[in-house]
DNA sequence: AGATATACGCTACGAGTCGTAGCGAAAGCT
DNA sequence: AGCTTTCGCTACGACTCGTAGCGTATATCT
C-alpha cells in the first residue's frame, strides 16, 4: 500500500503487515473521532499500538499516511449496471456521495488537497490512490454507454480522452462542492437533476457536430 | 469585515483599522510565502508588525483569520457584459479559474473547507465571505439571460432557486476540481467546452418541458 | 549454526507553536 | 478631567513535531 519506501527483496527483517493495517485502521478511526486538524502522529500510534517511530519509518508525514488510509474506502466503489447510461450516471453521483457521508472522507479528502497545492508528489499520490480509483467509475458508465450505443465510439483518441477528463471534473467537482462548500445533501432527487442536466448537455453536444460555438 | 465581536458603540479606545488591513495583508503575503500549513499566528503577527495578542484580540484563530484574509480577493470579482449567455458563462469560469490561479487563493480555500467540515460557525462564516460572493456572478449571469431572452424567467420561485443552487455548484465544483485536483490549467479551450457542455444541458432542460425522466 | 541486516518498542530530547495572563502605556469617548 | 478599552510586551504551561539512541526481535545469507 505505497509505503514510503517499498521493501523491496532486502534481507533483513520485514515490516509488518498487521502493523499496517492497525496504523491505516487506527488513523481512520481518529479522522472520525478528532478530525483532520486534531489528528496527531503520536495520537495515531498510541490507537494502533505501536511506537511513533514506525509510522515515520512508513509514512513521511500526517498528509501521506491519511492519503493512504483513505484510500481503501474508494476501493469499495463498485458501480452495478442499472441498464441506462442515464440510471448509471445517478449511480455513480451517489456512489461519490456516500463516500462523502462518511465523516472520515469527508475532513480528510479536502485537507490533503489543499497540502497538495504546495507538494507536487503528495499530488501525485492523491491522484493515483484517490482520484484514478473515482475515474475509473466514469470509465466504466462511459464504457457500458457505448456498448449500448447510447454514446459514439469516438475516432480521435485525444478528444475522447479530454472529453473524459472534462466529465470526470464536472462530476466530482459537483458532488464534492454540493456536499462540502454547500453543504446541502446529495439525495436522489438533485442526483436526477444533475444527471439530467448532465447528459442533456452530452447529447446536445454529440447531436450538434464537433464544433459548438465559433 | 467580521471581527470577532464587533466593537459595537462601546466607549474606550476603538479597534485600529490600521492594524486590521496590516493583519490582513501580512496573512495574504503569508499565505503566498508559507502555504496554509506553515502558517502561524505569530508569524503572521510579526508580519503585520503588531502584537499577537492583538491578532486574537480580532479572530478566534487561524481559520477565521484566513477567511477574512481570502474574502477581499472575491470582491474583486466583476463580470463584463459580454453579450451573450456563452460568453458571460465563459467569463465566469475564467474568474473563478483566475482567482484560483493566485496562491493565496489556491492553499487557503481547500483548507478552510476542510475544516468547516467540523465546524457550523466557520461553515457560515465561509458561506458569506466567499461563497455568496462567487453566487453572485451566476445569478448576475441568469439575470442578464433572462433580459436578452436566453433564458426563461421561471414562475416557480423555488424550482428557480435550485435550478440556481445546482448551476453553481456544477460551475464553481467544475472548475476547482480541475483546477486543484486534476492539476490542469482552465484556460479557454477547456472553458469553451465546459460551458458548451453546460448550456447544451440547460437548453435541453428548457425545450424538453420540466420532467426529464420517470 | 552463526553472521548480518533490518524492524520494533521505548525513552528522551530540542525546537516550535498554541492560546492566555499580567503589566504599563496609549488613545478615544463622555 | 476620568473612564474604558486597546495595544505592545514578556512570560508561561501544554502540546506536537521529528529524530536519536538503545536493546531486543525476526528475517535472510554464508
Amino acid at each position: 500500500m505505497c509505503r514510503t519506501t517499498p521493501p523491496a527483496g532486502r534481507k533483513g527483517r520485514p515490516r509488518s503487515p498487521e502493523a499496517d493495517a492497525a496504523i491505516l485502521s487506527a488513523t481512520r478511526q481518529a479522522l472520525v473521532d478528532l478530525g483532520w486538524s486534531k489528528l496527531t502522529m503520536g495520537d495515531v500510534a498510541a490507537r494502533a499500538g505501536v511506537a511513533k517511530t514506525t509510522l515515520y519509518r512508513r509514512w513521511a508525514g500526517k498528509s501521506e499516511l491519511v492519503v493512504d488510509a483513505v484510500a481503501v474506502l474508494f476501493d469499495e466503489l463498485e458501480l452495478p449496471d442499472r441498464g441506462s447510461l442515464a440510471a448509471d450516471a445517478e449511480g455513480v453521483v451517489l456512489q461519490f456521495a456516500a463516500l462523502l457521508e462518511r465523516p472520515e472522507a469527508r475532513t480528510a479528502l479536502m485537507a490533503v488537497v489543499a497540502e497538495s497545492t504546495r507538494d507536487e508528489a503528495l499530488r501525485t499520490r492523491i491522484r493515483h490512490a484517490i482520484v484514478d480509483r473515482q475515474k475509473r467509475l466514469v470509465l466504466e458508465g462511459r464504457r457500458r454507454a457505448q456498448e449500448r450505443g447510447e454514446l459514439p465510439y469516438e475516432a480521435d483518441e485525444a478528444a475522447a480522452s479530454r472529453t473524459a477528463d472534462l466529465i470526470f471534473d464536472v462530476v466530482a467537482g459537483a458532488v464534492v462542492h454540493r456536499s462540502l462548500v454547500s453543504a446541502e445533501p446529495v439525495d436522489v432527487e438533485w442526483a436526477r437533476a444533475f444527471t439530467g442536466l448532465l447528459l442533456g448537455g452530452l447529447t446536445a453536444a454529440s447531436a450538434a457536430a464537433p464544433r459548438l460555438r465559433d
